[in-house]
DNA sequence: TGTACATCAGTGAACGCGCGTTCACTGATGTAC
DNA sequence: TGTACATCAGTGAACGCGCGTTCACTGATGTAC
């Protein structure tokens, strides 16, 4: 029972939790590189030695952040993925399940965006690393479609990165339009997506 | 004759330079938003209190950055769609380029890739804005290819921001890539034009 | 159940440091005659 | 061409401020018996 009793454990948590909810709160305005930990731990309502407790230093507590937005996007990106039905309704279908997580975790899509070419090597790798396991699941996602039947291995992966790189840039900019943007860029992506689904299709007969 | 005597205006001419060199220097490894203006003129060889003598504040540079930076690849979009000849040249000219250019702006290009979703909002915008342009231009070029004689002014625009966001992606990944990675890049990035390209051509067909 | 001791998350004060901005200045360049 | 004055890019010192990190501490939680 080394630490199931847990009433520390559980208090630890929930200030470890503050700290990572405060960055993401100041990363609406400003990127991670800019970021303060005296900032961080007057925003979560600690004293700055506090910190220490919970994270070596700022990149530290960045690729926490890492790990927890792409956590949640892999769920996404299952979900997208899981549907049968035609090429249209599976579109359709994607670009809603990405709206909707966008609605729902605005601020990790939008740290995600920012960094992922951002001034913070260890957060940059962490998201490159993630993005590349990504691809990886979509690209075996997609072997398994009957299209991708006779493509070879580097084409199903180049094909991939198109969807994640889109998939990306679409959360990327969803994350910060209003309702009215939101419906405009969720239709160009979707034409994106049935324009790419026919250069699928017609990969062979050229 | 009020300024083309012009020694004074020459040196002032430099040093601004030196600056814009200094801070390209510098983003090799930082973010634009973690930029110090001492560490800017301390890299250009100037006293801090120079710097205002040519900017009003770091943002200020910033915004300057990325329309030289944006200047030059807009030249390189005109060469890149300025070629005639058939589909698999023009993609195989279009990367060569862009290859090209980010050889020998691999400063600008890192630059606009980390700070197109970066913190310092008119930089950001500033980007944002180019981009547009840039869309519309090759909106332009489009339009005027055979293969899209009966496509709605949407639809080629949409075509156009896959392009841009494509061509954007492409340039950042090459920017750090070694000599090896940079063949990987580009071949991917053939085949993902080709496949667009596929898709295009039977785009009315569906 | 109660007691005595151990652990450790969070505090508050202190440190040295580099920051952005201001200011009066210097001296080379430009202009008028 | 020479002289006297104006301009203004760049200097160097000074300012107040918030930064990241350290340290000995406090007191609630956990553990042993």
């Amino acid at each position: 029972m080394s630490h199931t009793t847990g009433v520390r454990q559980a208090q630890k948590q929930q200030s470890r939790r503050a700290l990572m909810d405060a960055a993401l709160q100041l990363l609406e305005h400003q990127s991670f590189s800019s970021l303060g930990m005296r900032e961080v731990t007057r925003e979560a309502g600690m004293s700055p030695a506090g910190f220490y407790r919970h994270f070596r230093d700022l990149a530290d507590l960045g690729v926490a952040l890492v790990e927890e937005a792409l956590d949640s996007l892999h769920a996404m990106v299952r979900a997208a993925f899981a549907e049968q039905g035609d090429p249209e309704e599976l579109i359709d279908h994607a670009v809603q399940v990405i709206a909707d997580h966008v609605r729902e975790h605005r601020a990790h899509v939008r740290f995600i965006a920012r960094e992922r070419f951002g001034g913070v090597r260890p957060v940059r790798e962490a998201i490159d690393a993630e993005l590349a396991r990504f691809t990886d699941e979509v690209a075996a996602a997609l072997a398994a479609q009957p299209v991708s039947a006779k493509w070879s291995p580097e084409d199903i992966r180049m094909v991939a990165q198109l969807y994640v790189d889109h998939m990306v840039l679409t959360a990327a900019a969803l994350q910060e339009a209003d309702a009215e943007g939101e419906r405009r860029i969720a239709a160009t992506a979707r034409r994106q997506l049935r324009l790419i689904s026919l250069g699928r299709h017609h990969w062979m007969a050229d």
